[in-house]
DNA sequence: TATTATACTGTACATACATTCAGTATTTTT
DNA sequence: AAAAATACTGAATGTATGTACAGTATAATA
């Protein structure tokens, strides 16, 4: 898929709107006047452009012929996924005790893919937005970076907090509210899992 | 809904194999071939029928014009969400120049119907766990209770705050935040817009 | 029994629409 | 520095398409 340009861009999202908002797609006086062209020519190169680009397809002839391409940037295939309760201990496993119920969610819905949602309690992000049964979207990885949303485990305490490396032995799990401190692990004494970090929030009011 | 003939539900699933084969509805034509008949009158006397039953809307002198409307036979599960920045003056309407691009979501992914998403700016509501850049699930209407987060408009500017009445003709806009102040509207002397409440919160890390 | 809805064929026509050609100008890539 | 892509205006044209009109026939409804 290459590159699109950001008039590409307008067009492509004047299609889809157009589609969304009457259930078929434009004709190319249409986009003008969506758009402010003043020639129907210059929808008709960006039509070329984006179909050229691979985002979508014109038959020829046809009039609104035009059908947006599922392109692999932007799959929305549907998957549920897990709700796993934050259990207070246990790690938050995907056996089947856990799973609260299940949500149906786009697969490419948050930045990153991820694995499960998991339903927080307590208020220790609070400050980093992050509220009593929210659903954080976790993705499976022990690959972190300072400053992540990390799910951590402890023994069997499973926490969410920011991920800090302050030396090569030396962790810290930092909350996001005044009223709870940061935990220090020693790697060598204490035994850290990371089981995933944070890519994503969801909350139903 | 009247009740659908056996060959009216013959068009109308051609209709929706086409649109979901091609990715836009057929011609009077089109449907002639798919379905045997002979002539575009068939299908133009068919799609009447249809539209005065409810089950598809026609756009008049449009081609392929048909858009099949939301009824039991045929949920919709999924939608593009258009994703709407909020401005610091003017209303988050819906027009094209304000959508900065859509999501695609099932409609029912939070526990009410919702319309758009809104981009949130500032910290005002950062107690509740709304941080800047998060997507507020917005859901149109007036019908708001006190505790409700609202999406407010008073004059040009637009705000997310929570909704408390005081008084028949007093509102208090109320944020979660110590660093702002309470927002006090009389009725009888401002004019005070509620575009829709929040019911639901996304955000991506 | 009269009327309306359903279910077609067939012809005709105005126009909605895709598409090509001719230009101009700016930006990006080679 | 040349070539290609981008980003338009403007006019022209053939045809794709909606839609009206004229029929025929059967089933459903009042």
């Amino acid at each position: 898929m290459k590159k699109i340009t950001s008039q590409q861009q307008r067009v492509l999202d004047c299609i889809q709107i157009y589609i969304n908002k009457t259930g078929f797609p434009p004709t190319r006086a249409n986009i003008c006047k969506e758009l402010g062209f003043k020639s129907p020519n210059s929808a008709e190169t960006h039509l070329r452009a984006l179909e050229k680009k691979g985002f979508i397809s014109i038959e020829s002839g046809a009039s609104r012929g035009i059908s947006i391409l599922d392109n692999q940037e932007y799959p929305v295939n549907d998957y549920e996924y897990p709700v796993i309760g934050l259990v207070a201990a246990g790690s938050p496993t995907l056996a089947e005790e856990n799973i609260e119920r299940t949500i149906n969610c786009p697969k490419s819905f948050f930045n990153s893919n991820f694995d499960y949602f998991l339903k927080v309690k307590g208020l220790s992000m609070k400050n980093a937005g992050i509220m009593e049964d929210d659903l954080i979207a976790v993705k499976k990885t022990t690959d972190v970076k300072n400053g992540d949303i990390v799910i951590a485990r402890i023994d069997d305490e499973v926490t969410v907090k920011f991920f800090r490396r302050k030396s090569p032995k030396i962790i810290e799990l930092e909350p996001a509210n005044d009223d709870f401190t940061n935990i220090i692990v020693n790697l060598e004494t204490d035994e850290l899992h990371i089981e995933g970090k944070s890519v994503g929030l969801l909350r139903k009011n």
